[in-house]
DNA sequence: TTACACCATAGATAATCATCTATGACTATA
DNA sequence: TATAGTCATAGATGATTATCTATGGTGTAA
């Protein structure tokens, strides 16, 4: 059998002759006229080298071979219509893989967001990687993932960013700490205690380091501490007092309690942050849909639904 | 997915190139150009719809859908390729089907050709008809069976014939009968005799009719009965003598034995009967060569197999 | 025996395919 | 920064395909 010409379209036109047993009503099914389906039968022939059909009381029927090939025909289309099945659900993005890129913080509150997508959408697979802002922006420069969650966006003309969920930064020290019911407490007040604080780079430390540059205070004592979860801890065991996000605190309240501080909570929020020029897999695009879908209900979030749905809406546009 | 267009060298060498993950390395293997197997990808991703493959590191690799399409590809062509060689084992006539029609008479030698056939060919499927002369005649006109077995051909111009297998026709009477231990016994002295008779149209009662009417005797008495195996018993019973295939009772010799007439056993021959336009399936046609080489070796018909061997030879330049 | 239904073949044509050569862009390496 | 290797695109061409209309053969049913 010359492998190589054969074609879906004739296994499409022989089966619906074995089907049929006539030539004429292919013909006229298919839209075709009856001597195309005649000929196509005739090409399909010369490829497996062997008679398929023979006339039979003014019936088409297949003959031993051309049994085998009609089982074959069916076997070989119906895979490729499973496959076209899979391609239009991957395409609606109910299935499929893509891959979200968070800076640590984001940890706490995104499994909110995949959590009941992923309850949704069983047949998609979501890789999530967790790193730095540093790890993270490697990553994003290296095109390694889909998506990325980034509280401050990389400025890259190359990227599209849309804040969705505010990240407000509270100082918190040990539970009952003495300056939990203080009235008009200012940072002021505080400026001699010791901070723990994340590592320059880090958007916790970068958003903090700014409001003190700007407000004009200097600390006097301040520990470095790589990860929010250690800080917790470290605070909790009373080594002194920091600035983490109210997710993280929320997340796990246990031993520490915010600071009614003036001007805090600070202000700030995680970025979706896609490429403009890769190609978002649907899955991942159908997750932002979901994600603006829950933002105003569940998160009472309406600006970060509107940035999402601008987002989107680029998005479509700029699609193929 | 446009499916009708989808091509299965397209998917050849889309698994090629994934599996060398090289458009160039794809192009020499196959003997084409570089740029004739780009296109070939390009043609492929637009029938799909989606992008199949991305440049990374200077390897092409298959994007999500890519990988289900490489898939697919493996799949089906594995698919074509297993029925390809279903097709070739077909012809080789080691796999398939044909039927073979059966005088009465020739059922009880056929077995012992079909028998060690179906041993070594046992993906070989043969149907056999068994009837009457008139009955398988019948059948042949309707083009019903691939392969024939008769005593007198049909007298048809469309038939080839070949005799294979002598048929010796013998007198018999019940066990230990009078007539067992006499020399130069002849039919005169039996015609007073009742002779049990296969029907008219039988080749084994038209062949002893004429040998009757040559000789120039007229039984006296007589009684028709349809099958062999019914003659056999009732002349074991003592109802009267017969005429039967020698072969009819070396297979089951209880109650009755052969007489030693003069003149017998009457000499005739089974055939293999083909129609000429038919095209002989490649399992018949192997099965003809293998009574071919046997014949000579387990049945000492020397004839016979030439006889075949000039039928298989005649088969062989119809063909195609 | 005449219609009719069905199929095969011939001949024509536009589309598409399979290829090639030439060339340009990008990337990794010497 | 040359250089070599890998792809993509453009343009050309002969072969093949998908189709059609027209016509002729064959067998079945009035």
């Amino acid at each position: 059998m010359k492998v190589r010409q054969l074609t879906f379209r004739l296994l499409q036109v022989y089966a619906d002759v074995v089907r049929t047993g006539s030539i004429t009503a292919t013909a006229n099914r298919l839209h075709l006229t009856q001597p195309t389906v005649s000929q196509q039968l005739k090409r399909l022939r010369e490829i497996v080298g062997e008679p398929i059909v023979r006339q039979e009381d003014s019936r088409v029927v297949p003959t031993e071979v051309g049994q085998a090939l009609y089982q074959l025909s069916q076997d070989l289309l119906s895979r490729a219509d499973v496959f076209s099945q899979y391609l239009d659900e991957y395409n609606r993005g109910g299935r499929g893989h893509f891959s979200i890129g968070l800076v640590n913080t984001a940890q706490y509150v995104l499994p909110r967001l995949l959590g009941p997508f992923g309850q949704a959408n069983p047949q998609v697979d979501v890789t999530v990687e967790i790193g730095n802002r540093q790890q993270m922006l490697n990553r994003f420069e290296r095109h390694e993932d889909d998506l990325y969650v980034f509280s401050h966006p990389p400025s890259d003309d190359a990227v599209m960013a849309a804040p969705f969920l505010s990240n407000p930064l509270v100082v918190v020290g040990p539970e009952n700490n003495r300056w939990a019911n203080i009235n008009d407490l200012t940072m002021e007040a505080l400026k001699e205690e010791r901070f723990l604080l994340r590592e320059p780079g880090s958007a916790t430390r970068h958003t903090f380091d700014a409001w003190l540059y700007s407000a004009g205070i200097e600390l006097h004592s301040t520990q470095q501490i790589a990860s929010n979860e250690a800080i917790r801890l470290a605070v909790a065991s009373g080594m002194g007092l920091a600035v983490l996000s109210r997710h993280v605190v929320a997340d796990s309240p246990k031993g520490v309690q915010e600071l009614p501080l003036q001007g805090f909570p600070l202000k700030s929020r995680w970025h979706f942050v896609v490429r403009r020029e890769r190609r978002l897999p649907p899955a991942a695009y159908r997750f932002l849909s979901f994600v603006q879908g829950v933002l105003a209900l569940e998160f009472n979030e309406t600006e970060g639904e509107l940035a999402v749905a601008e987002l989107l809406r680029t998005l479509d546009t700029e699609r193929r």
